[in-house]
DNA sequence: CGATCCCTTAACATTAAGTTAATATGATTA
DNA sequence: TAATCATATTAACTTAATGTTAAGGGATCG
């Protein structure tokens, strides 16, 4: 059973909702839907889609803030968004601004045209999945699974590997108990308070002291600064 | 005397099935087609062409998604993949696109052409087609359909074969689940969550216990590192 | 048209991973 | 310095994922 791209749809007119969602989930996406910007941001937290479609315009939050928010999330860093806009309107707000978006598409746009584009930008991105980040002599690589320091070979199990993939992800920046949350846990689990302290101990006891720093009632970071 | 080529045509169009097929068994391949990309990757796992001959444009699947799903069949690794374009066509979808297509042909083509280019290609492969893969004592052959520990034949069933082939691949490489379904059963076929355990399980019987790692909750690996 | 071998499933066992709870430590502030 | 708050630490506990076995259906091959 091969895994469905989870499609996430952010639009306000209720037709176009209808009909992109019939004709994407006949193609086998999982489809979900949204009907405004701020709506759309929860969704996404929470489905941790692979693509979004995000309308430009829309009430209570547009698609281009909406972007932006998206792109804070580091759990939704592999997420592409593209953006619907309709043929005319005004681009003004998107010219020249560069929100992280990975392709815009105009409306109108036939049903068969548009299930293509998706597909070309899943399958563009399916290839760069294969990440290794190092830092100051610990790395990790995404693909084998694997925490290497200094060329050993560290094993971590998964919700270790995740939370240091995810640290590592923004180096000096600190993450937020909550960001840590819905970046390894995903937003809808609730585990206690202590559970990301212990994995924490765990890591620092795997690898070191030295790379993850607590911030004391804010979060914690990774830092090279030892 | 030199096996026949084998060679898979996959269009749409009656005619040009036909033509080719003619011009090319003149030239003494061992001609296959299927119209359509489902029926042309079904006959390629049957047939295990050393070429196969995609047209883009096609009903059911294109040629880009069959490529895709050629690619991810283990016992496929070895065979050309060559696309069919119409000129002019719109080639936004395969630019910069790298679905490991081996060449681009467009249309109209003058069948001698098309059979010195095809002969080319598989002239080029010919050199690199070790069919045998060894790592750490452990082999296998893909054109016997068999693994060898230590110079001991060892006789796999299909699946299991292809289990072992797909996870020796990439080396120390994470296989997730869903990835190992997608590339031994294929993507529609639906199996209960135990059959892969089993199929390791009975791999594990045979290879010895050192070569297949489980990574808790992510999926497999093939490792030499006992 | 048996006989055999594969594949899948189901039931249960096992183990690693993840979580919690209890307690400790340390920092901050009144 | 006592009180309070946040994080650290440990071990016990729970859960989720995989391991294991055997049995039955279906394909395959002589």
């Amino acid at each position: 059973m091969a895994k469905q791209a989870k499609v996430l749809l952010v639009d306000d007119e209720e037709d176009i909702l209808d009909l992109l969602e019939y004709n994407l989930s006949k193609e086998g996406f999982d489809v979900y839907t949204a009907g405004n910007g701020l709506e759309g941001v929860n969704k996404a937290k929470e489905i941790k889609p692979d693509l979004i479609l995000l309308d430009v315009m829309m009430p209570e939050m547009d698609g281009i803030e909406a972007c932006d928010e998206i792109r804070k999330i580091p759990a939704l860093n592999d997420t592409i968004i593209a953006f619907l806009t309709a043929r005319g309107e005004d681009y003004s707000q998107i010219a020249g601004y560069d929100v992280g978006a990975d392709d815009y598409i105009t409306k109108p746009i036939k049903p068969k045209v548009l299930v293509s584009k998706i597909k070309g930008l899943l399958r563009r991105n399916s290839g760069k999945s294969s990440q290794e980040v190092t830092i100051d002599g610990l790395s990790i690589d995404r693909e084998k699974y694997l925490a290497l320091k200094d060329g050993v070979e560290i094993i971590l199990p998964k919700k270790e590997f995740e939370l240091l993939a995810l640290l590592m992800s923004k180096p000096e920046s600190v993450f937020t108990r909550e960001a840590i949350f819905s970046g390894v846990w995903g937003h809808d689990i609730v585990v206690g308070d202590r559970t990301i302290d212990v994995h924490i101990r765990k890591l620092r006891e795997k690898i070191g002291d030295n790379f993850i720093k607590t911030v004391k009632g804010v979060g914690y970071k990774f830092s090279t600064k030892h």
